[in-house]
DNA sequence: TACTTCGGCGCC
DNA sequence: AAAGGGCGCCGAAGTA
């Protein structure tokens, strides 16, 4: 680690602890409430369950020893019992019960189980543990900077970086519990594709850099045979989720083809057709047909960033022939590195080192200038303001130079565009609106 | 009782 | 030819 390695660490390990003691906001009766009706959700989901007749063989195999949560018991019941034949296997060999999976099995027990699995995570992971940590309507989650493998940062008790979101469903429940301060607004700032951004500067790829924020949903819509107008949020998401970043960090088209058409059952597009359905239109719906289309989709992407992937082979053999990596902020990462992580380590700490250069300005300033708006949480691309009121245009606006332009002249190495998008709500944070800057 | 591993699942 | 990467937390099950 070189000398501005360490000091970025220093001080953004200083600026984490004003972060750690401001806390955040927490509606702690709303969470009393929340936990009550899905205690009450569970118990009705568990009658239902048990007037199927899965469930009395379920019963009868274990009888005392019964145990809804134990997917060992599960699986003996479907597998074994039941005669059913495993949709697939874990890593270590053996059946899957995970959603995705269970979901392939044709039972009337599976719909509840899922259902229950994710009511008990909402209480027994969420719920339970905001509770648990709010002192005097504040939670103050720890934020980590010497935790991780790529010089990201971590945080628990309880994870603040993992609160659900892409369920609405989830989400809604659970960020409706962080609330702003008296006249205030709860949000964040996020960087728009800072990964991608940070893989343009390492391999300076100019058609990466130019498509970095558009690449998920040009992608997705070739994917799925589709127009980019019809490509949904959730479309989008899989483009990104399913396919860029799998590709960029490694990974090819028969895994790849595999989950993204697990998952168009049951998805819609833009103009409401029936996403699975429009793939057998188009006569790509069969596994093998998809996993063709795929192979296709990929051969042109890396057709098109080339200069990435050229990019790619340089820096793996340059940790061969070296024996560590080095980041263009200054970390250093040494030991025995897979190629798929060598790919993922240039990218995933820089892009967070923005977010953390950008933190430790913003509070210096706040600081400085005796503001009454605190930052109260980073997650990974996002830094999360409870904003007064008086300070909003203030804030903002001094937030997006630093995060924008301040930091392209402290790091000459950014030779790509900086993005970011802001969302606030005086309400909660499940109610956040974009707040142009 | 304390600890580890596994599978599962939430986020970026 | 072809392992997406990085986290933290839960409960079950096995071991000491």
């Amino acid at each position: 680690m070189n000398k501005n390695a360490y000091k970025l660490l220093h001080e953004g390990t200083l600026a984490f602890a004003d972060m750690e003691y401001n806390g955040i906001k927490v509606d702690v009766r709303y969470c009393r409430r929340q936990k009550k009706n899905i205690n009450q959700q569970i118990e009705l989901l568990e009658l239902e369950l048990d007037r199927t007749e899965e469930m009395k063989v379920w019963r009868k195999r274990y009888k005392d020893d019964f145990n809804l949560d134990s997917t060992d018991q599960l699986k003996k019941v479907l597998f074994t019992d039941l005669k059913i034949t495993p949709p697939a296997y874990t890593d270590k060999g053996n059946p899957s019960v995970n959603k995705d999976n269970l979901n392939l099995i044709d039972s009337p027990i599976v719909e509840p189980l899922i259902k229950l699995r994710q009511l008990k995570k909402l209480n027994n992971t969420y719920l339970k543990n905001i509770m648990e940590e709010t002192v005097n309507g504040y939670i103050h989650p720890s934020f980590n900077l010497h935790t991780v493998q790529t010089f990201r940062s971590s945080c628990d008790r309880p994870n603040f970086q993992n609160m659900p979101i892409r369920d609405p469903f989830m989400g809604k429940i659970i960020r409706t519990a962080f609330i702003p301060r008296e006249n205030s607004i709860i949000g964040g700032l996020d960087y728009a594709g800072i990964e991608l951004s940070m893989a343009g500067c390492n391999s300076k790829d100019p058609l990466l850099i130019k498509d970095y924020i558009t690449i998920h949903k040009t992608q997705a819509a070739r994917c799925f045979a589709l127009k980019e107008k019809q490509v949904t949020k959730d479309i989008r998401y899989y483009g990104k989720n399913g396919f860029v970043f799998p590709q960029l960090y490694g990974s090819w088209n028969v895994p790849i083809a595999e989950n993204l058409l697990r998952i168009t059952k049951g998805m819609q597009t833009v103009d409401n057709l029936d996403l699975y359905e429009h793939l057998e239109a188009k006569g790509i719906s069969h596994p093998e047909i998809f996993q063709d289309h795929i192979e296709n989709v990929e051969t042109r992407f890396w057709e098109t960033y080339s200069v990435h992937k050229k990019w790619q082979e340089g820096w793996i053999s340059n940790y061969y022939k070296k024996g560590y990596i080095e980041m263009l902020t200054g970390f250093r990462c040494k030991g025995i590195l897979s190629k798929n992580q060598l790919f993922n380590y240039a990218n995933q700490g820089i892009a967070f080192h923005c977010l953390l250069w950008s933190i430790i300005q913003m509070n210096k300033w706040l600081k400085k200038y005796k503001m009454k708006s605190k930052l109260i949480w980073n997650i990974h691309d996002d830094m999360g303001l409870d904003i007064h009121n008086t300070e909003k245009e203030d804030v903002l606006q001094k937030a997006k130079e630093i995060m924008c332009i301040e930091i392209k002249k402290a790091w000459k190495w950014i030779i790509t565009p900086l993005e970011i998008e802001a969302e606030f709500s005086n309400k909660n944070w499940y109610e956040k609106e974009k707040v142009k800057i």
